[in-house]
RNA sequence: GGUUCCUUCGUCUAAUGGUUAGGACAGGAGAUUCUCAGUCUCUAAAUAGGGGUUCGAUUCCCCUAGGAACUACCA
């Protein structure tokens, strides 16, 4: 058989890590079977739909270039594949089982249902839910309803006896007594949505789902959503619960823990080939000691038995070094479009850029490369190039190890050399050993000689190495830099 | 509270009856270098606790403890 899996959110939010994750799983595994992967969206819940979340959902999807084969958009012999576009199909449905007996009609209102809940927790009673007042309503009571134009909603139910079991791929069996499954659950809401357990089912049967796979906070759900397929005398597909990702409190990660939304990882330059890595590895492993995979190798190694089953913490950190590898690893023309937004959000270069700044832009990136772990690093890191904000506190031009009086020397007789030595055209080498035997004289370590020169010309303590900083800037804004840096220093 | 699930270094994980319990991130130390990075080397760090089964348990069983999820006209 071949095996359908689908990703299915609902369009209430921003795509966040984890359900990234749920989404990246069920593609790896798709592919992996070489069978399909569908996405669904689900977007019964009315009250909280954005359109912000479906466009963040498909730009989200196609950013970590994961493409999926039936769904909104491409289309597909199953659709439609938004669940609002399918009504008519799941109050069909709903009705049916009415008709049948399995469901039946509630007229009670929220503030009915709010007044039990209450009543329930305070009382600290055993049982929790709803207490089926409608289960058994007659004809004349119904009518008496409808006169009063209440809109009913259609409830399942569940029973009372017995016990439900699921097998789950990763589990095992789980199974619930039907006395603990949520009693007589809402189907079809009295706006005509169905509920997710419905939609859910029908859709997955509809559709030809194979396998579930989705987060472990499904997992007591289960035994309903068997229950439903078997009202309709369905075949129930293969479940596989995945690891929830946590956050480093080990709740449910979410906004608190930082940022969660993929859109957020993207703007602060995250590579879509890092957050695939590292995401793929929370809850799941080759081999435990392979870290490095593409896409596309993803899409044919992946296995279901390398899925862990306790939860993950989410560790931002190794993210962090992910991306810092990738970013290595990028060519370097890639890496200047990447870093190019950045630039021009900060206001440094034009969009277009001109010439000469296109190759600055190109010219930074070699020595920025190997200190950027996220894009937006590039920023702070190309400052001193578009910027001039002087460094005016001395402390910062001295060195450890040095002294006010000997770090004017060095920066004058530094600067000497190094500009002369420069405009004759000296190697690199060869300069500095000459500032490195100026700081012998100084008795001083070496960077005593390249602190000061290196602040007057990046304007700050932190910066790339002064040989490619120099190149940047030209060697005339250089020149200027460390005449005003010796100034500042002079200065009483 | 009830139900269900989970438990190897701080974190992600490997090892499914026999290993000095392995790797990676983070941490610490060192080397390299003009700062910061990067790179390289070294280092510390775990089988939640208690019972079984077995010649032998991280691994199988039971109990305890801890954690999590669910308990909506949200998904």
């Amino acid at each position: 058989m071949d095996v359908r899996v689908r990703y299915a959110p609902s369009p209430t939010g921003l795509q966040h890590i984890g359900g990234i994750r749920t989404a990246l799983y069920n593609y790896f595994f798709a592919r992996s079977q070489g069978g399909k992967f569908i996405l669904r969206v689900e977007d019964t819940d009315r009250e909280r739909y954005s359109d912000e979340s479906l466009e963040d959902l498909y730009s989200t999807l196609d950013w970590l270039g994961i493409k999926w084969d039936e769904g909104p958009v491409v289309g597909g012999p199953c659709g439609p594949y938004i669940q609002s576009e399918r009504f008519d199909i799941y109050k069909q449905y709903a009705q049916q089982l009415v008709k049948e007996g399995k469901a039946y009609y509630c007229y009670c209102s929220a503030e009915r249902l709010e007044a039990l809940r209450k009543e329930q927790t305070e009382s600290k009673s055993e049982y929790q839910g709803y207490d089926r007042h409608c289960a058994n309503l007659t004809d004349e009571e119904r009518a008496e309803y409808e006169r009063q134009g209440i809109k009913p909603v259609i409830r399942f139910r569940v029973p009372t006896e017995g016990k439900t079991t699921f097998h789950d791929i990763l589990m095992g069996d789980i199974s619930r007594r039907n006395r603990d499954i949520s009693p007589d659950p809402i189907i079809l809401k009295s706006d005509g949505f169905p509920t997710y357990h419905l939609a859910n089912v029908i859709d997955d049967h509809l559709m030809g789902i194979t396998h579930i796979m989705r987060a472990q906070e499904w997992i007591p759900s289960g035994p309903l959503h068997v229950l439903l397929y078997q009202a309709f005398g369905w075949e129930i597909p293969q479940y596989c619960h995945l690891p929830m990702v946590m956050g480093k409190d080990r709740q449910k990660l979410s906004k608190r823990h930082g940022s969660t939304a993929v859109r957020d990882f993207r703007a602060k330059g995250y590579l879509p080939e890092a957050i695939i890595n590292y995401v793929a590895l929370v809850g799941w492993s080759l081999d435990g000691s392979t870290e490095f995979f593409t896409r596309e190798e993803l899409e044919k190694c992946f296995t279901l038995s390398g899925i862990h089953k306790s939860p993950a913490i989410f560790d931002y950190k190794k993210l962090d070094w992910f991306n810092g590898q990738y970013i290595r690893a990028c060519s370097d023309e890639r890496l200047v479009s990447l870093i190019v937004p950045y630039l021009q959000e900060a206001g440094f270069v034009h969009d277009p850029m001109t010439e000469e700044e296109s190759s600055k832009v190109a010219a930074l990136v070699k020595p920025a490369k190997e200190r950027m772990k996220v894009l937006s690093d590039i920023v702070p890191l190309s400052a001193f190039i578009f910027r001039d904000e002087p460094v005016t506190d001395k402390s910062v031009y001295i060195a450890k190890g040095s002294d006010e009086e000997k770090t004017v020397k060095a920066l004058s007789e530094g600067s000497r050399i190094l500009i002369s030595g420069l405009k004759e055209g000296k190697a690199q080498a060869q300069i500095e050993e000459e500032l490195a035997a100026l700081s012998t004289a100084l008795e001083i370590k070496v960077n005593g000689v390249f602190q000061p020169i290196r602040v007057a010309i990046t304007n700050s303590a932190v910066s790339l190495p002064l040989f490619d900083s120099i190149e940047l800037l030209g060697l005339d804004e250089a020149e200027r830099r460390l005449c005003r840096g010796l100034s500042i220093l002079e200065e009483k």
